[in-house]
DNA sequence: GTTGTGATTAAACAAGTGTTTAATACAGTT
DNA sequence: AACTGTATTAAACACTTGTTTAATCACAAC
């Protein structure tokens, strides 16, 4: 009875045609608030054609979360490098890549919004966002701070250096609705762009590992290390 | 018809109970998912209550938040400072506090949750909350940031230090959920207590700060300098 | 005891929800 | 032409939602 061919995603199709219409109104509205009725009148499709292509509503939304990750990798790829790139170019890079793909300040496609929503508000469909997604990224992150300290951090150090990194660029996309209340409008636009953003968070950055380059005891956990 | 006292806000009263049962239910599933015959059902009051003492869902909601503000402030009141208080020691307080208040890794209690998602999905109410408890918080930070770098930067620049100070703390509770995925579960409960998160951040945004005493060119608004 | 007023209640309301059903349309095959 | 399996449809289903209504209760004032 169900369809056979899962990779119908175009929007030629009936099914996917109901997910690239559905994307957009979950990201913008949440699972909850979005009615199947309302994405089904967007479809131009029956209300019984999601039962019908995708059991449920829930198993829907999953498909369009999927799917989400798959368009923005393609859309925002990852920078090349070798063996000669820079750690310091890597890690401007990087920072550059999360902005992109994660925070995209000017336009905010649907698949950017619908991923941040995951993170905030994580379905059981989170799970397989990390661990195909997030993870990679973040052992990516955590051999560039490698490099750039010189020396081998404890592990739960260097993943709270990752954590300052990630959540610098995350921020902007978190409580962007609250920055921008907060921020006077000119300067907001003509001074958080993405470039330099990237640039202050990287000199920030730079900064923060310098920290724990110098310091050498610090590999007592709880060693406060403050150099007043 | 209405009721007067607005102050009821204790248990025993029934306007004050549908206050402290609607605040929890809400911090946990947010306002759409949330219904009032739930909220009725654990405060134990008939559900026209509810429209008869704040008038529909929505006031009801408001007033749970503004409740939520008030009653953090008084939780975790802010560190006293004098003439003579280190700018370090400012700083390390002032993190501490933004993770008391709105982290607060251990226990999260309903008012924690609720302004948080104020943040994250703003309603009309997220106007109210930036007026009356993230500006002057974020002032505070401002001045901190001034002693500290020791000259005056220009305005954007120093707004981008604050949002770098912020979003490192605001980044475990935002993706909590995530960073739990993401790291070993004992190292979570081990190494992410409060202290030594803010004692990390605190490094982190030292160092972060020296790169803006130790420069001279960063006026410029798109200077680089990242010293390769 | 009567009256009046605010508090509380059960019941109904009207609109909207996801899902199911049974009928129909449409292709391709025999 | 008859059959077959998929695709699509309108309608109904069962349930939940926030809100309203009108009756009742509690209790103080007169």
């Amino acid at each position: 009875m169900p369809p056979t061919n899962l990779n119908s995603k175009s929007g030629d199709s009936t099914r996917g045609r109901i997910l690239l219409e559905a994307g957009p109104i979950f990201a913008d509205k949440g699972f909850r608030a979005t009615t199947v009725r309302e994405i089904c009148e967007q479809a131009h499709v029956n209300v019984a054609s999601i039962n019908y292509y995708f059991g449920d509503k829930r198993q829907l939304y999953h498909q369009t979360v999927v799917l989400a990750r798959e368009m923005r990798v393609e859309q925002v790829p990852e920078p090349n490098w070798d063996d000669t790139t820079d750690p310091q170019q890597k890690l401007l890079d990087f920072i550059t890549l999360i902005l992109r793909r994660l925070v995209a300040m000017q336009t905010e496609p649907w698949q950017v919004r619908l991923l941040m929503r995951e993170i905030l508000e994580p379905t059981e469909t989170c799970k397989h966002l990390v661990e195909e997604y997030f993870r990679p990224f973040f052992d990516t992150l955590c051999g560039i701070v490698d490099d750039l300290v010189g020396h081998r951090l404890p592990e739960p150090t260097r993943n709270k250096i990752g954590c300052s990194i990630i959540g610098q660029c995350l921020y902007y996309r978190f409580s962007a609705e609250m920055t921008r209340l907060l921020i006077e409008q000119q300067d907001y636009v003509d001074q958080y762009d993405l470039d330099n953003l990237a640039h202050h968070i990287h000199l920030f950055s730079i900064g923060g590992l310098k920290q724990y380059q110098t310091l050498e005891d610090l590999r007592a956990p709880n060693s406060i290390a403050t150099k007043q």
